[in-house]
DNA sequence: TTGGCAGGTTCACTATAGGAAACAGAGTTT
DNA sequence: AAACTCTGTTTCCTATAGTGAACCTGCCAA
């Protein structure tokens, strides 16, 4: 080894890291990948455009591989990087709640244009919020202004049909069993067009901090 | 496939993935990494252990990078790999896309145990994943092992009647309207109970980058 | 047993990444 | 201007990543 590295790792060190890489668990963590979803070596060729051999190699941590393999597992995977090098430590955060909420059985919060029903409100601390809810509203007019709130939200409707009004976009007719899926800063509202009041299921994602 | 990739491969297709390899401007935004913290070549070859040639190489995407390579840039330079692979591109916060799915037009990803339907599949870089699912296994151990996978789920009966099996608990009847939130890293697992196939509507989130 | 056959590893070879040194250009100093 | 210095690029060589084929090893069917 040249000399010069002795500079090399006293720099390193003053600078206070970890003097040298650690192993890298990449093949390991790929191995648990590919079994997890039991694939063989060749399907992973298959989809990664990487030799059988290859593969088995990283997998063994016989070579560290290209950053254009690595790209063509992540990619041929379907799965991301940090996916990828999340080292097998297990993972605590298997917490295992639930919470169950029977037909009806949600807490109710009824307002002119819309009955909502909250699911699931038993659980603090999730990352998605859903309810049902009776559209009363027949007419657009109903609202005082649009709806908004941060984040995305998703809606299908369980029962009559509705017509949802959004700011960018002209009015759409939704019947059962169609949903639709939108940011929900985008104001939106929506009306019963059926003889019965409308019932749609509705999923927003918790606006929680930014991306 | 097995049983249980079957959410898996649900969740990799709605995540609206490219077909294919980008570039890879890795070496350009290293550069960049470089430049706002004036260092050298010369300095950065210091930090890395890299010589200075190989340097200018992945700067100009004449090579690309072994793994290791890439290890020693993260650790040199104190970055993260999400950091290095960022591209500059500005993330300008989208307003008001939406994505309609008529009943039954979502995409069907038909398995043994289960039949999905994609639901919103025209939206890439959603918080949320909705589709709906025919629930065609009848026993538990039709399933080879646990459906798993980050994050959490949220799911309604939307026909018939389903037995819903978890890691922890007891398994759960639930009927048409019922609904149950979970942490879907817990093992879990669908069976129709009803003489047809039940239908139920599931959101999950997505499992966005390591914590 | 035999003969596939499928999944994985090893081998021999080619392609390419990484390193040392030479080169090239832009300031600085003399 | 020449000589020096600091920067980034290029060259040439060696180490190694990537490949296809050969090679193992169970496993299953005839």
């Amino acid at each position: 080894m040249p000399a010069n590295t002795d500079q090399q790792t006293a720099l390193r060190i003053a600078s206070g890291r970890k003097p040298f890489v650690e192993p890298l668990r990449l093949g390991e963590r790929l191995k648990e990948i590919r079994l997890a979803n039991q694939w063989t070596l060749e399907d992973v060729s298959q989809r990664t455009g990487l030799a059988r051999s290859t593969l088995s190699k990283i997998e063994n941590s016989q070579i560290s591989p290209t950053f254009t393999a690595v790209q063509k597992l992540i990619n041929g995977l379907g799965i991301d990087l940090p996916q990828l090098l999340t080292p097998p430590r297990v993972q605590p955060r298997t917490m295992g709640r639930r919470d169950l909420t029977r037909q009806g059985e949600g807490q109710h919060h009824p307002t002119p244009t819309y009955e909502h029903e909250l699911l699931s409100c038993e659980l603090a601390q999730k990352r998605m919020i859903p309810f049902k809810t009776i559209v009363r509203a027949r007419q657009f007019d109903e609202f005082n202004e649009w709806v908004r709130h941060d984040g995305e939200e998703f809606l299908m409707v369980l029962e009559g049909e509705i017509r949802l009004y959004t700011e960018f976009y002209e009015p759409l007719q939704l019947t059962r069993g169609d949903s639709i899926y939108f940011d929900s800063d985008m104001g939106h509202a929506l009306v019963s067009v059926s003889e019965d009041d409308a019932v749609v299921l509705s999923v927003c994602t918790r606006g929680d901090s930014a991306a």
